[in-house]
DNA sequence: AGCACGCCGACT
DNA sequence: GTCGGCGTGCTC
């Protein structure tokens, strides 16, 4: 044999990882070589991140270019046998983070369902090797030892708990190095397959039914085994699998009778894995008939999209526009594609889902945020296996779709699609149009109040419009009565927060058996709390923002950060006892309501009233099945509610929503009121919305008032084009934080100078915001505008980032938080 | 998001 | 002095 051993150049293998953090990019990690057949893009694979910490995180690419400049750890191992995610959702995040100005890792952690996202913990034991003599322990340390002869384990957390401080790992490092305990690093599946206890028969009988007479043989002697092989022989009849509990339930048996059965081989006993997701079992329905208005609809939605790509239906409340979607949706599943349904998460009521499962059976799955984690994980799994049709909050466009044909966007103007608080803050609507343009497929944008923008793309031929102006079934749109209360105060009509023509409205109403529904955009009794003697009023101890009394609960409230206090007797600034409550909210309007109206059944729903698990749905089953007569209610009673019994709709303030100190003010007061006056009048009769005001000259009450959008529409364009905001340019609001005030206001002034010294005078700040203090944070604005310019946003978002980093870099402003937020309202 | 390192104020 | 908090930098 010669010299030269022949050394075959293995080019090594690695992969880019993604890990649900907020770290700015993918990792590199290099595959052992048996793992290097298995690797693929969508796979999970644990890695070691950091001195011990493992995760599970996403190969987004395979390749084999050793990075420079640092070495690379091996993956220790694959989590998947196929794909978690595929290349489309990968464009869709990479998309997401390019346009919203947050890191991939950021938007795998929103996308990703809890349970798929593993995460080693940190475990201490006892040391096998350490001899139990605990009298040459430090305080601590025998605290810890102790507290491990009792459990075995130990996480970082308990330790935290049981020494009292945040700092551990000094004293957990001396303990390992004197051989008292080990460390471990565990990283567990989440996701627990649910499994349900099963029988079938043993082989031969299995398989050959006619030896079913040797084994009944078996069972002579046992009156019990004999009913109980009888009962499967009936029961697998009608079901595919036979639990235990079914037998047992049939036979009055337990589980000593099956068991005993296993051992003369006439039974198996195993588990078997059912899903968590309910399975629909009643006869499905056909969709009601078609309207001549409906019927249009359809055809011209599908003579524009043969051109276009995203469609606006304009349906007033009423029009019976799901019945439209129901059809679109049934030709996207005849061409074999999937059906995205998005919806605000508190419109997802059952009276939705309900109506789509009558129709669609099995084909529909909900995806919403009362959902487990392990739910989440299975309706995950179900679209990985096509699913065809998915009914969801903003967060269901994250799921894997293969195959889009259609995504319907219902309620497309409102605003709880922005999701604001954690990162990733995108836009469902704005993602579900780019990830319909990822699959080819169509977008359909339902509402009976467009969006401003919307409808701008309406106007300028970027979207295609469908309108549907008439009400289903002949139905008249309600009759608006706007109420001066100015007026009302000088005759002295107003009772307490209701005028005279409400309460004689809501009398009838209830005389005629009708039901009513008042809307209040507050939650809470009262909004303030305040001294008539000084002026002063009750404020959070960590937020800038007034204290809201909660009757209920006799405390006084923060709304942003959850603070609450008892109500001071005495004025603390200047000691008077002169303390008022000013304000109301949907607490004190119920209270009122029922002096006024004393044989009247009100509720109330809104944030407070529907927070257990199935308040929500509660409450409007009270209301439908009439128990309720009066719904009082924020936001929420504007929101895909269908009741067919809501003779009066009242509005207490439109006042209050007029005043919002953002440039959005009139268009959300325009779709709030429209909205919620759509819940009037459904069957049979025509109905009321009252809508109360001090100051009645606002054009928006007006344009409500004769249900005119053409006018909102135009008046509200001219002004957002004269006064430049969108959709004439676009916006991007960076929010500075620190619990120093002088600090925060050091950093922004470095950060302006560093954005304007870019970008000029399109940025605006900093700005102190509306509410200035949010749980100890002080904050600072900054507001971007810009021109509808390709480049030029790229421009500015690099910089905007750019600046961020080199803010952050300068001598003491590391601690600073920074926010970016584009569309930000 | 952890975790280590290093600086600094409040205790023995 | 030393302990523990907190700011800062880094993780393939």
């Amino acid at each position: 044999m010669s010299e030269a051993t022949y050394h075959i150049p293995v080019t090594e293998t690695f992969v880019n990882v993604i890990l649900p953090l907020a770290t700015p990019k993918p990792y590199t990690y290099h595959v052992p070589e048996e793992l290097i057949p298995e690797v693929k893009f969508g796979l999970r694979v644990e890695v070691q991140f950091g001195k011990q910490k493992r995760y599970s995180g996403l190969i987004i690419e395979v390749h084999q270019n050793a990075p420079e400049g640092h070495r690379t750890k091996p993956i220790i191992g694959i989590v998947d046998d196929a794909p978690l995610i595929n290349e489309r959702q990968l464009k869709l995040w990479n998309w997401l983070a390019g346009y919203y100005g947050c890191t991939l890792g950021e938007i795998m952690h929103a996308a990703l369902p809890a349970n798929l996202k593993l995460a080693s913990e940190t475990i201490l034991s006892l040391s096998p090797l350490y001899d139990g003599d605990f009298v040459h322990l430090e305080d601590k340390e025998y605290l810890i030892a102790e507290a491990l002869t009792i459990q075995d384990e130990l996480s970082i957390e308990e330790v935290r708990d049981i020494i009292g401080t945040k700092t551990v790992y000094p004293l957990i490092r001396a303990m390992l190095e004197k051989r008292i305990i080990y460390l471990k690093e565990d990283i567990k599946e989440k996701y627990k397959p649910k499994s349900v206890a099963c029988v079938k028969l043993a082989e031969p009988y299995a398989s050959d039914r006619k030896q079913l007479n040797a084994a009944f043989d078996k069972l002579t002697r046992s009156e019990r085994q004999t009913e109980a092989l009888m009962a499967y022989i009936q029961l697998e009849k009608q079901q595919d699998y036979i639990r235990r509990q079914d037998i047992y339930k049939k036979v009055n048996a337990d589980s000593s009778v099956l068991k005993a059965m296993e051992k003369k081989g006439v039974f198996e006993l195993y588990d078997r894995e059912v899903s968590r997701l309910g399975s629909y079992e009643e006869e499905t329905v056909d969709a009601a008939e078609l309207s001549e208005q409906q019927s249009d609809a359809i055809e011209r939605s599908k003579t524009l999209f043969e051109k276009q790509d995203v469609v606006l239906l304009h349906g007033v409340t009423g029009s019976g526009k799901t019945r439209v979607y129901v059809e679109l949706i049934r030709e996207a599943l005849e061409r074999g594609e999937q059906v995205l349904y998005l919806l605000p998460e508190i419109a997802l009521t059952t009276q939705i889902t309900d109506r789509l499962q009558q129709i669609f059976g099995d084909d529909i799955a909900v995806y919403h945020s009362r959902l487990n984690n392990n739910e989440r994980v299975e309706m995950w799994n179900a679209v990985l296996q096509d699913k065809p049709i998915v009914l969801g909050a903003r967060s269901a466009l994250f799921l894997p779709f293969s195959n889009l044909g259609l995504i319907v966007v219902d309620e497309e103007h409102d605003r709880s699609y922005k999701q604001h608080d954690p990162s990733p803050r995108y836009n469902g609507r704005d993602a579900a149009i780019v990830l319909a343009q990822l699959h080819g497929a169509k977008v359909l944008l339902g509402t009976a109040t467009p969006s401003v923008e919307t409808y701008h793309n309406v106007l300028k031929k970027k979207y295609g419009l469908v309108a549907m102006p008439e009400r289903f079934g002949g139905i008249q749109m309600p009759e608006i009565l706007v109420v001066d209360l100015k007026n009302e105060q000088k005759k002295r009509q107003l009772q307490s927060h209701f005028s005279s023509v409400l309460i004689a409205e809501l009398k009838g109403a209830l005389e005629r058996g009708e039901q009513a529904i008042l809307f209040q955009n507050r939650r809470g009794f009262s909004p303030t709390y305040r001294c008539s003697t000084c002026g002063w009023h009750a404020e959070c101890v960590h937020c800038d923002v007034s204290l809201t009394y909660h009757k209920y609960f006799k405390q006084l409230k923060c709304h942003y950060c959850g603070y609450q206090t008892a109500l001071p007797k005495n004025c603390p600034a200047c000691g008077s006892t002169g303390l008022i409550l000013k304000g109301f909210g949907t607490e004190k309007i119920e209270d009122e309501l029922k002096i006024y109206l004393p044989t009247a059944k009100i509720a109330r729903m809104d944030f407070d009233t529907v927070r257990s698990k199935h308040a929500h749905a509660q409450i409007i089953n009270d209301f439908e099945e009439k128990r309720i007569d009066i719904l009082v209610g924020t936001q929420m009673v504007t929101k895909g509610l269908d009741f067919e019994n809501v003779g009066i709709v009242g509005v207490l303030s439109a006042d209050q929503l007029l005043q919002f100190p953002d440039f959005r003010a009139s268009e959300r007061a325009f779709q709030l009121m429209v909205q919620v006056s759509g819940r009037a009048g459904r069957k049979h009769k025509r109905g009321k919305v009252i809508i109360q005001a001090f100051n009645t000259a606002s054009p928006v009450l007006k344009e409500v008032f004769q249900n005119d959008f053409p006018t909102f529409i135009n008046r509200e364009l001219r002004e957002r084009n004269d006064f430049l905001y969108p959709p004439f340019v676009r916006l991007i609001r960076i929010t500075l934080k620190h619990k120093k005030p002088e600090l925060l206001n050091d950093a922004a002034k470095l950060y302006a100078k560093l954005l304007k010294t870019a970008l000029g005078s399109w940025v605006i700040g900093p700005a102190v915001p509306y509410i200035s203090r949010v749980r100890g944070y002080y904050l600072l604005d900054f507001l971007i505008k810009l021109e509808r310019d390709a480049k030029k946003i790229r421009f500015a978002k690099d910089t905007v980032l750019n600046s961020i980093d080199e803010m952050q870099r300068a001598e003491g402003f590391s601690g600073v938080r920074v926010n970016v937020d584009v569309d930000p309202f």
